[in-house]
DNA sequence: GCAAGAATAGCACGATCGTTCGCTTTTGCA
DNA sequence: TGCAAAAGCGAACGATCGTGCTATTCTTGC
């Protein structure tokens, strides 16, 4: 790699740190540089513009989140597993010591929901994708018979994404202790009632056979 | 009211309003005096300085809230109905006009996370402050017997802040228009497992008598 | 209707913002 | 090893930020 393109990384790896506390129009770039002792031209000539550094940041954190969240999930076997995996890795993401403000999407997504323009169109491409990620899991399981057919993937996902919001919010904000126990509590309790019961074969609703 | 007051007033509403889309920081006195039609030095006049001017804008914010939100609720019959009101209005609350970027302490509360100082120490007690007046309804509808006994209370008002928070999150960051009827599915839900069962009697695990 | 006091305007300050430009240093390939 | 290209620095720009200070204008109680 380049000398360029190294100075470059460690750029954005300061940057994706303060975006997450301060977000990302309170990054400025003199600030920046005096973080990774440069100046301030010399830090703003990898990038075009403020806009484009800002897009930049989110582009580096994406690929981040690809890299620990949604691949080694992808590695576990389809079902279950892979849906556990996904919301574990993306629990663990939010709270890691490289994001001290915690996950800078859901920061990046209260800042931007009412800027407009390229960086806000890229943020909201990229939660599409991952709600889609998380749906396309989720409806991967029903296929292999572990989670209930009438499950529905689009609203699983949804509620995935709103136990780790209240996360985000009742740790960061309240600094609650209890927040992270009542997350997995609710993973766990709709995880459960998404579940196929094979235990409980007196039900008399109609239900598919246990699958394989 | 005396002029002072007034004018001091409509700067407040201004603000909120702009706080509410852009943020409390990105709230500049001098786009402040722009759109009331005064002299920056003349808004800043009312308010020793910036800090002081964010307080009084979430302040101003809890005493609409309080008389929008709460009062109202807090004036219908005790037990679920109450909690219902609470939360029906708190989502009208948080999508009404004068709020063009939604709930401006949803906003407020990822923007100031990681921003210590009296702002955030205030908005953190009106929080639990509501959280306590959620939980406190439900926990009326426990004792009235219209919800279960075994309710966790805390944990019933955390799940509506975290259907409200993903509401917020869905409909203005990507604008989903599906975004409210998930919210009322999902606390419907809520409301319907937190309840006496009355019509399942054969159900074998111990159960208080009807109550009223 | 006038005087006292509140409310607002005008101007200036130092700081910081994003951005530009010309110059020097460093890098990496022939 | 030499040299073009890449990378980084330093100073400066216009704009805007929050915040003072001094006038001037407007409100209000008598």
């Amino acid at each position: 790699m380049s000398k360029g393109s190294q100075t470059r990384e460690a750029v954005l790896d300061a940057a994706v740190a303060a975006a997450s506390t301060s977000g990302l129009s309170a990054v400025s770039i003199g600030d920046l540089a005096r973080t990774v002792g440069m100046s301030k031209s010399g830090v703003f000539a990898h990038f075009e513009s403020k806009e484009n550094l800002q897009l930049e940041v989110l582009r580096s954190a994406v690929s981040h989140f690809i890299a620990e969240v949604v691949g080694p999930a992808l590695r576990k076997p389809r079902g279950e597993a892979r849906v556990r995996a996904l919301f574990e890795n993306w629990f663990d993401w939010s709270s890691k010591a490289s994001l001290p403000g915690g996950c800078i999407f859901i920061a990046a997504a209260s800042e931007l929901d009412d800027q407009p323009g390229p960086v806000r169109d890229y943020l909201v491409s990229t939660q599409k994708d991952w709600l889609a990620t998380l749906s396309q899991a989720v409806r991967i399981a029903v296929d292999e018979g572990e989670f209930r057919s009438d499950v529905d993937a689009q609203q699983l996902a949804h509620d995935f994404y709103s136990i780790l919001l209240a996360y985000h919010h009742f740790s960061r904000l309240l600094r609650m202790p209890a927040a992270r126990v009542r997350a997995f509590r609710s993973f766990e309790q709709l995880i459960e009632s998404a579940r196929v019961k094979d235990a409980a074969p007196r039900n008399s609703r109609g239900r598919k056979a246990g699958a394989r």
